[in-house]
DNA sequence: TGTACATCAGTGAACGCGCGTTCACTGATGTAC
DNA sequence: TGTACATCAGTGAACGCGCGTTCACTGATGTAC
């Protein structure tokens, strides 16, 4: 992992100014990545880093992205164990399912790079790098999209109520995981925030796939 | 606001540096809370703040229960215009979209107070603070609670599900608020957000009482 | 194949910054008699 | 009611810290002829 200094230049300095800046980040979140602790683990002078990012930010950008790279990493784990067997509706309610059990199984795990990966500037743009993919090219947030994509073509969303379905989804998921990597739940059990997961994923599952007159019989005025 | 400086004396400056405290906070969030700065604004000498609090943490713990109890008037706002008609069950749903919606709402008016209400230690037991309420005297999290026990007793709420729904209906809705204010959803327009807001309150009133054999049909083996 | 030179990737030293916090102090206030 | 004195709530100056970033530099590498 620590590129081996053998001569005056370095080799891939760029490359391992991120692994450095990631492994500070999983220990100590994104606040953690620092470009004088960064360049000390590398062995190099702190200005050197300036040849490779423009400052400070450019960095903790690009270990961000590589956090999210893990994320979609932890994702495509869980959909590799759905089974193929089933209806296409039941399938595409479990691949949904998996994708928010990787991001919770993930926060949980790696607080620290989920914090990297989430808490911060979080452009969607930043999906365009290469490095916040897993092994299918695909972010967290395309793997999530392309779910909500089979749960329609399965006839359990109406294509209707697609539209800015991921944040619905992602909300109830990211919350949760807030709340239990740096909020109050952050004491729970492993055991009984998995329960929690569990329910939380169900009262998606059920509450996603609205009917348009439940939506305006409670809707109180403004 | 400002206590108008008289004597050498202060009169009440724990409450002075707190106020200061919370105007910091409302601009730059929780990070903007320095010692230095809230001692300046008051005018005053840097270590005055000490004859009033241990560290700059305890000042921040101070300027967060204050915060929360402004999102508890919010709640409290939101509550208000529930109407008193109808049955019980409907009554109940209403209300516990109002606590999302005054959540919601104070998130998107208030960015910086919301994360230093909830983003930082944000320890369930600040609820104890007397600032930490609004005029009814109840915690933001204990107006959701009180909520979530009205459900139940108008029978929209199994009983049995009741132990940590808190946390499920604070998921979805905590998930909605950080995205919209730290995170990808931050450049939405308030009246997109709005109706993103009202379908994911859509999604938890239909999602949130859970039928038994659903739940264990959709959960994949781990 | 050897040499001259431009380019690149690092070094070393220093800067200013603003923070939280501690020290020994002094001016104001309240209480005992 | 007046005075002595303890207590309290501020002041002023200073500290160490570690950060990001800039400067002028030098050693290594690659390319033209």
């Amino acid at each position: 992992m620590t590129h081996r200094r053998d001569s005056y230049h370095h080799g891939d300095l760029r490359r391992a100014l991120i692994e450095a800046g990631t492994r500070l980040a999983r220990v100590g979140g994104p606040e953690a990545v620092l470009v004088r602790e960064v360049t000390r683990q590398v062995g190099v002078a702190p200005n050197a880093a300036y040849r490779h990012f423009a400052d400070r930010e450019a960095l903790l950008d690009a270990v961000c992205s590589q956090a999210q790279g893990a994320v979609a990493v932890a994702m495509e784990a869980e959909l590799a164990k759905v089974r193929a067997k089933g209806d296409a509706a039941g399938r595409a309610r479990a691949r949904l399912r998996a994708v928010g059990i990787g991001y919770l199984r993930f926060a949980q795990e790696e607080p620290g790079l989920f914090r990297t990966a989430f808490s911060f500037p979080a452009d969607l743009s930043r999906a365009a790098s290469p490095d916040s993919a897993g092994a299918s090219g695909l972010s967290p947030f395309q793997l999530l999209s392309s779910a909500l994509d089979d749960l329609v073509d399965a006839g359990v969303l109406p294509r209707a109520q697609r539209p800015g379905a991921e944040f619905l989804a992602w909300s109830a998921v990211h919350g949760l995981a807030t709340l239990a990597v740096t909020g109050p739940l952050r004491a729970l059990s492993p055991r009984r925030l998995r329960s929690l997961a569990n329910r939380l994923l169900d009262m998606v599952d059920r509450g996603l796939p609205a009917t348009a007159d439940l939506h305006s019989a409670t809707r109180p005025v403004r």
